[in-house]
DNA sequence: ATGATTTTTTGATATAGGTCAAAAGTTATG
DNA sequence: CATAACTTTTGACCTATATCAAAAAATCAT
């Protein structure tokens, strides 16, 4: 049985699990996020403390069926969340989202319409949550938002153009060494079918890679 | 002999060539591409009128070096251009952007640093251009630019995370076939080299794709 | 137009990485 | 703790696409 229970007073959740008690974020730590792009009003801060609220997923559970409408966004505190599709039936992964990062299924999300994303949870993940309608609230009241959305957007776009580029013309072995690099912090935490899927190999092919030296 | 005029009372840009002059743009025509996504004032139209300015490109002329810094935008009117970096020597065409689209080298553009991208005109191409302090002006004045920027980005967005999952797990016809689908009405101008590169194959083997039926 | 570039096609050969199958190792669950 | 259920490794074989080379076709510049 899991619980969601938000102290008011404190802007510190806690969850219940199992009537264990247990902390899992101040909502200032996310401040800090925003404030590498934007200045945020005492205003804006209890808004967003109004509208993110905390919660966790187990490993392996799934956060979003691409059969459904993405209505809320998540920003990691702890864990990995993976977004993936489905092709032939087999899940390959788009990519991997950890800590201090903003996860859904951006089409779904914006449009409001069904896309082809999944998204689960490669190990237990702490989050806030964010539904769609509180996020155009915040763009809509607080013009800052959207120059932190803009900015924050950028720095993505940035990763997947790099993607884009050393996807192409790239031997498995490289692109293996380039996730391994990039994702240093998660790569031993994801199974090795995901990072193949991702990287766009097969598994044996990686696993060869790997023990060849 | 290229020469930039601007008749300032009529918002109508002419660019004479040669001492041919040529009707290029009315620069109303772009207010409608804002339109779509943000009302304009007719204080921030104004703006608009006085910082986009028309520039055109011959065929083959280099747009943007990747040893400069990008200080500058292009909204392409009329045209391709093509964003490449080199790879062993080799041009790898990372996109290609057409009427109504921005083109920019976009860490360049943003970081004000050198990143690895060129530029270059895949035929003849008239733009607007829009220097970088421009835009910053333009964010810091109009938080509607912001909400522009947002959404305009959310669609490109898109555009690259279904490329990056085209590009894994299929064949180099399929992916061919994507790219004549997706760029159907660029895609007879473009020479066959540029698009192999683009969807990572080789010359070879794209000619091989295109005569087998 | 006409020769000179550049681009595209065709051919022969090599190889990285896919596929299928089964064994070994690891992790979960009653 | 034991058995089931995954996950990873190893092996044998095969195919799609790369490479290198050169001919053919198209485009460009004088």
């Amino acid at each position: 049985m899991l619980l969601l229970y938000l102290e008011n007073n404190t802007n510190c959740y806690y969850i219940i699990v199992n009537h264990k008690q247990k902390t899992i974020e101040k909502i200032e730590d996310i401040y800090q996020h925003f404030e590498t792009y934007i200045k945020l009003s005492e205003d804006l801060k209890s808004e967003l403390t109004n509208r993110l609220k905390p919660i966790i997923f187990k490993k392996g559970e799934l956060v979003l069926d691409a059969n459904q409408i993405c209505k809320e966004s998540y920003f990691i505190r702890k864990g990995v969340l993976r977004t993936y599709f489905l092709k032939d039936g087999k899940e390959i992964s788009e990519y991997f989202s950890s800590a201090n990062e903003w996860v859904n299924s951006p089409k779904s999300f914006m449009q409001r319409k069904k896309d082809m994303y999944y998204i689960d949870a490669v190990e237990d993940t702490t989050a806030f949550l964010l539904k769609v309608n509180d996020l155009v609230f915040l763009f809509d009241n607080f013009p800052e938002m959207e120059r932190y959305a803009r900015l924050s957007m950028g720095s993505v776009f940035g990763h997947l153009m790099e993607r884009i580029a050393s996807m192409r013309f790239t031997s498995a072995k490289e692109r293996y060494l380039h996730f391994k690099n990039v994702y240093a912090d998660i790569y031993p935490r994801i199974p090795l079918g995901m990072v193949a899927s991702y990287i766009g190999i097969t598994q044996e092919t990686l696993s060869r890679i790997r023990s060849e030296k």
